[in-house]
DNA sequence: ACTATTTTATACCGGTCGGTATATTATTGC
DNA sequence: GCAATAATATACCGACCGGTATAAAATAGT
C-alpha cells in the first residue's frame, strides 16, 4: 500500500452521488458546489480523485452504463423465450430504471445526448457519448440479426431500421418519464411499440 | 405612439434568435452574453423588452409552439386522406423540423422537458412546459377520438394509450435527431412506428 | 521517532454569472 | 425649440463559477 494518509470516503459511492447530480441537473446545470456537496467531500478531494468536472462527468456516464445498461442487455440473452418476450423484458427493465423512485427520472444518456449539441459541451464527453450510442445500437442490431438467423424473427424486417426504431422508443419513454408519466403508462407505450413485430 | 426614442431592433427577430440559443444550449447553458450577442442587442435592451432570462425563455417556448407546432397540427385536419396518411404527414413534418439545416437539431420542447426536472429550473417555465405537454397530448387524443367516431380508426385502439405512444415516438426521433441521425433514418423510424395502426 | 507521502480543510484566484445604475442619444407632443 | 419620455451603451454590482495554493492531519516505511 502506498504511503500517506488514507482516503476517508468511498470513491465508488462518491462517483454514484455525482452521477445522480449530473443525471438530474445536466452538465452545465451541475456546479462543483452541487457535486461535492452530494458527494460529501470538498473540492480538492474531488480533483485529486477524479481529475476535473469533465472527467467526473465522463466517469459518471461510464458508471451509468456499467451499473444500469449492461444489466438490461443481459435480459436479451435469456433462453427459452420468444424474441418478443426477450425484447419485452429488456424494455420493461429499462423503463423500470427510468421511473426509479430512489433515482432521477428518465435516462442519463438521453439527457446527455440532448445537452451534447451545445458548443460549450466538452468534446471528450461528446466522444464518450458517441461510443455509448454505437454500443447500444450494436446490442440491438446483433440481437435482431441473431434472431433472424435463428428464424425467430421474420426476414421481412430490416434489422438496422428496427433497431433504430427501438432506440427511438427508449429515448421516447425516457422523455415521458422525465415529464412525469407513470411506470404503468410507459408499460403501455412499450406494449404498443412491440406491436410492430407481428 | 408613445414618446421617446424608438426601438432600433426587431423584437420578433430578437426573440427568435434567443429561441435558437436556448434550443441548442438549454436554459442553464445559455448565458446572457450568449443570448444578447445572438440577438444583436445589449443587456438593458433585453431586460426592457422581455423582462429577464426566465421570461425570455418562456416567450421563446411560446414562439416555438406558435411558429412550429401549430403548423404541424394543421396537417391532421386535411380532408380526403386516411388516418394513417394524415398521421404520416404530421410526423414527417415534425421530423423535418427536427432535422432542419438552418435551425438547431431536435425539439426545443423535448430538450426543455429533459432539463426541467432540475431543482434550479425556473418554476414559471415548468408551468409553461406543463401547459404545452397537455396541449400536444390533446391534439392527438382529439384527432384519434374523432377518427374512431368517423369509423376511420379501429375501435380496438385505446386512443389515450395510442396518443402517448405517438408522443413517445416524437420525443424519440427528437433525441435521435440531436444524436445526428439523418432525415432518411428518422423517416424510416416513423414508417415503422405507424405499423402499429394496421 | 522520524521522514516521506497523501488526503484533508480553508481560503483564495481570475473570470463570468444574472441583473442594474448611470448617462447619453433619439424621438414625440406641445 | 423645449420638455418629457424611452432606448441605447458603458460600466458596474455582489454572487458564484471552475480550479488551486497552502498548510494541517494522518498514514507508511525505515
Amino acid at each position: 500500500m502506498a504511503a500517506g494518509r488514507s482516503r476517508t470516503f468511498d470513491k465508488q459511492l462518491a462517483l454514484e452521488s455525482a452521477m445522480r447530480v449530473f443525471w438530474s441537473k445536466g452538465y452545465a446545470g451541475s456546479s462543483l458546489t452541487d457535486l461535492t456537496a452530494a458527494m460529501g467531500i470538498n473540492k480538492p478531494s474531488m480533483y485529486a480523485a477524479f481529475g476535473n468536472k469533465e472527467q467526473l462527468f465522463i466517469k459518471s456516464m461510464q458508471n451509468y452504463i456499467e451499473k444500469y445498461a449492461v444489466a438490461h442487455a443481459k435480459l436479451l440473452d435469456q433462453t427459452g423465450l420468444t424474441v418478443e418476450q426477450k425484447l419485452s423484458h429488456y424494455f420493461l427493465s429499462i423503463i423500470n430504471g427510468q421511473c426509479g423512485e430512489s433515482e432521477p427520472l428518465g435516462c442519463f444518456i438521453t439527457a446527455s445526448i440532448s445537452e451534447s449539441i451545445s458548443d460549450d459541451f466538452p468534446v471528450a464527453a461528446q466522444a464518450q457519448i458517441a461510443e455509448i450510442k454505437s454500443l447500444s445500437e450494436n446490442v440491438l442490431v446483433d440481437f435482431l440479426t441473431q434472431a433472424q438467423a435463428d428464424k425467430e424473427l421474420s426476414q421481412q424486417h430490416d434489422v438496422v431500421q428496427l433497431a433504430q426504431y427501438f432506440i427511438s422508443v427508449v429515448h421516447g419513454t425516457a422523455a415521458l418519464a422525465r415529464a412525469g408519466k407513470s411506470k404503468q403508462e410507459l408499460t403501455a407505450v412499450i406494449q404498443t411499440a412491440l406491436r410492430v413485430l407481428v
